[in-house]
DNA sequence: CTTGACCTTGCCCCAGGGGCAAGGTTCGAC
DNA sequence: GTCGAACCTTGCCCCTGGGGCAAGGTCAAG
């Protein structure tokens, strides 16, 4: 006869744990000696090692209850679908491992891979890092509003970024930020811009895509960030 | 802009664990629009995404307050440790798993690989499956009083049971349990046993196994299940 | 006969949210 | 222009699976 200490080192369990079952029902309570100490058997131990598999194998403490009087039958398909179970959990922490070492690499984590891969297009194409932080976030807020929008746009900007001259535009849209919104070179890229889009728009098949301009992408992410050139050119494209 | 349920859909977190993330301080509160809506930045959702990922590590949300703004090094240490625990976690699952597969076999799940294949060996003797049980229950509880001498004593035992006398002496046990106590093979069956055990007492080595008869291991197991015939044996042994 | 290791009940506490109440808001359809 | 669905707000209580601690009673060994 046990005492509970020696039952919850057989079993590996706390004597907490025990009581713990007792009150939710799942381990009969045993007999008393004189002192009042629980007293166990042998059935106890086996039982208790029951429960405890199937508690450490995250079955629900009421489903374990269930589980220990079922019949065989039930028991064998309640014990393959824990199983799978134990497979997805597995499997998901696969997936969390991967994310946990993306933590501290780039943006791979927060956007889409195609977004992704734009980002890292951009950095090879020397454009600056507040700039990549404007295209992320921008980025981010299209993909909450529509992301299969945000995927048809993505897909067509990074088409965009192949072309050598759309490049150079962006390029120096970048450098403008800084630029007084009286510089002289203002009205020119104003110009080139314009034409670029009259040249290309046609050639543009998928409808739809009113596509926002970097300027108003970067003012929508960023209200607090916004550039007083870039307004300048924003007037200019419209006006 | 984006409101609690864009950026939970996001971030693939429910409203309520964002709410919950402002009050444990890890998500600053964003500010209001006019109807007291919160309103979201992208870097909310970065954030955010961060927070998600750690704690589907099963960081502690404390802990993850912490490392939202540890320095990098920090953090890298940080996420090599939680990986590492990720990894025992996978082990566990692992462990679980094998240990549930067990669960609708045999006993190997209750009791030591060496009585584990003992009580294999009874069945393939002939053994009676109360018997079986029998022995289970009271390995079990010797195991529980002391594992090292369980051992020995199952090894001794399952040492004993190579000799073909001492097996058919077990199995008579076996079948005298259901004897009347006034049955007259029990007086033989004591002797040639008192006889078995003088013969070969002298030459077992390893002292202090005052080895328990079956009889007492099967009455200590079960109370309720004693034997008049096993009394009247018992009695015939010591007398 | 004391000391340390047990055992007893009872109560409160934790993470990480879920559920529901009792409203106010916004948006698209008709 | 108004209606309903789907949002949003705060607040409170609830859940699992125990852990921790208090305030005792008990047992075995030196």
């Amino acid at each position: 006869m046990l005492t509970i200490g020696q039952l919850a080192d057989y079993a590996g369990v706390t004597t907490k744990a025990i009581r713990h079952y007792h009150e939710r029902g799942l381990l009969a309570e045993p007999d008393r000696d004189s002192a009042g100490y629980r007293r166990y058997t042998a059935e106890h131990a086996v039982k208790l090692v029951k429960i405890r598999t199937l508690a450490h194998a995250g079955v629900p403490l009421a489903r374990v209850k269930d589980l220990l009087d079922a019949d065989p039958d039930t028991l064998t398909a309640a014990i393959a679908e824990i199983d799978h179970d134990l497979q997805d959990r597995m499997a998901q922490l696969r997936r969390t491992r991967d994310q946990l070492a993306q933590l501290r690499g780039g943006d791979r984590l927060f956007v889409s891979a195609e977004v992704a891969d734009h980002l890292d297009d951009l950095r090879t194409f020397g454009v600056s890092e507040r700039q990549r932080l404007l295209e992320r976030d921008g980025w981010i807020l299209m993909h909450t509003a529509s992301p299969e929008d945000a995927l048809l746009w993505i897909t067509e900007k990074r088409e965009l970024m192949t072309d050598p001259e759309f490049r150079a535009l962006y390029l120096e849209y970048d450098a403008a930020y800084d630029w007084s919104p009286d510089d002289p070179r203002l009205p020119a890229l104003a110009d080139r811009t314009r034409k670029w889009f009259t040249d290309h728009h046609s050639r543009s098949e998928t409808g739809p895509v009113d596509n926002p301009t970097i300027a108003r992408l970067a003012a929508q992410s960023q209200p607090g960030a916004a550039s007083p050139a870039w307004d300048r050119l924003a007037r200019l494209m419209n006006g």
